[in-house]
DNA sequence: ATGTCC
């Protein structure tokens, strides 16, 4: 049993004793009406964390933070560059899950009553659920270049425009990948699956802009009230999960050729410095870029449906594009010094304050569009990243719900069809495959998105935008 | 998340 401190309004310490071991204290961003749904296996996997060489300040968690493999979904651990170390466990299966947001000119009564046909066609053009095969036949060259240039590739091959990579992290082009880490197997399993969606709680979803909370901020992304949106959430498919299943083989070796007592053999890390942990950056990135190129591709493809269905040209842009599953190397203020940190993001979203140069001009004065994906027939929301971050959490902001529900457990007690019918009721079209894959995803298993959001705009980690809602989603 | 067990 760990014991949580509460030190102020909204944040829960973890004392750097709680475990032998611990480098730093741990930090939980939760309200008292989350505390109760933080799982104990959770905030135990907050002190793992918190052992690991080289760990700055505090091992951290969001207010949908839940159990994952070794470090907490929604955790954020930043290392130093010398003494620290970088851990696949600390990035997540799905490297660069993440997700975009597109804007249309279209308004609500725009879409009334052809919801149905959009959403079929998107359902159509996108291909999702596990396994799921891409129509684009991706060639041996064609796989390296997406590894190596990400979204890049894509826009220079007809899917997108130049603006696009300018609205994306890293520009959708994340630097150091090298194909040649990744292995044949990885190759093998992402090659037919470029342009696809996936399962669980990747979507594809039409919304409409409910209501704006800060006008400046959504003037600057394009944002007003009744305005039609397009979310897309996934991430890099096989591809990433090979990437990582390769890499963690690897770093368990790692860590023990370089004498790293582990609290968790989920918690496989290399130092910084070696090799090991180079060849695994070198290959998350392309895992991360791959997940940038398919993103990229749905957009193209949305675009096409849209512009079918409306028998024009839409000027459809990207808001922004944000990585939720990265580990990623930039400045930091610790203890007063600008230091290099890795900083890792598992079910985490960067939210980086006004003035960062890694921002694109368009928003350097506004701060960093954070796009929060809500779980099915919930809502989502666009937030601004904000100077808390930059002080608190190494410019960092929550992902999402998060679950209360595991998957198991969920088709035991939700029943799909049921699930689909309420959201037809409340205006909402679900596209998936099966009764289960609804009943896996219902809104119940999730953890309530608007107490997440206002956790982290209490606390000036990312301030409230805009709240989206949906009216049409495709669930793979 | 994931060719939901090499």
């Amino acid at each position: 049993m760990v014991n949580l401190v509460k030190v102020r309004e909204d944040i829960y310490e973890l004392p750097i004793d709680s475990k032998p071991g611990m480098l730093v204290p741990g930090r939980i961003f939760l309200s008292d009406l989350l505390v109760k749904d933080l799982e104990q296996d959770a905030i135990q996997q907050v002190a793992n964390v918190a052992t690991l060489p080289g760990i700055q300040k505090y091992s951290m968690a969001m207010p949908d933070a839940h159990v994952g493999y070794g470090f907490p979904i929604g955790g954020v651990a930043a290392f130093d560059m010398e003494n620290g170390v970088i851990s696949p466990g600390g990035v997540g299966f799905d490297i660069n899950c993440g997700v975009r947001l597109l804007r249309s000119p279209l308004r609500f009564e725009d879409v009334q009553g052809k919801t149905d046909a959009l959403i079929d066609s998107l359902y159509r053009e996108v291909p999702s659920g596990v396994g799921s095969e891409s129509k684009f036949r991706a060639s041996e060259d064609v796989l390296t270049q997406v590894f190596n240039h990400g979204a890049r590739w894509a826009v220079e091959n007809g899917y997108g425009v130049k603006a696009d990579l300018e609205h994306c992290e890293e520009n959708g082009e994340m630097k150091g990948a090298d194909s040649a880490k990744v292995s044949r197997k990885a190759r093998d399993r992402g090659k037919p699956q470029l342009g696809t969606l996936g399962s669980g709680n990747h979507f594809l979803e039409i919304q409409h802009v409910e209501k704006i909370y800060d006008e400046a901020a959504a003037k600057a992304f394009g944002l007003e009230e009744g305005g039609i949106t397009v979310m897309i959430h996934c991430g890099s498919r096989g591809a990433g999960h090979q990437i990582c299943t390769d890499y963690v083989r690897t770093l368990e070796q790692a860590s023990r050729k370089y004498g790293i007592k582990l609290a968790d053999r989920q918690l496989a890390c290399a130092p910084l410095t070696s090799k090991e942990a180079q060849d695994y950056f070198a290959a998350m990135a392309a895992g991360a870029n791959y997940a940038w190129a398919n993103r990229q591709m749905i957009s193209h493809w949305v675009r096409e449906a849209f512009n079918k269905q409306f028998h024009t040209d839409l000027k459809m842009d990207l808001v922004y594009d944000v990585a939720h599953n990265v580990a990623k190397y930039e400045e930091h203020t610790v203890d007063g010094e600008k230091k290099k940190l890795c900083v890792h993001r598992k079910g985490a979203t960067r939210a980086f304050a006004p003035g960062r140069p890694e921002l694109p001009a368009t928003y350097r004065d506004i701060g960093q569009p954070v796009i929060i994906p809500g779980s099915m027939g919930s809502a989502s929301y666009v937030l601004v990243g904000a100077q808390g971050a930059m002080e608190m959490t190494f410019g960092s902001t929550c992902h999402g719900a998060g679950r209360v529900m595991s998957r198991s457990a969920a088709k035991k007690e939700v029943h799909g069809n049921e699930i689909k019918r309420e959201l037809a009721e409340r205006g909402i079209i679900v596209k998936a495959p099966s009764a289960a894959a609804i009943s896996e995803e219902a809104p119940e298993v999730y953890k309530d998105i608007d107490e997440v959001v206002e956790v982290v705009h209490r606390l000036g980690i990312s301030r409230k935008v805009a709240r989206l809602v949906p009216l049409a989603v495709a669930k793979g």
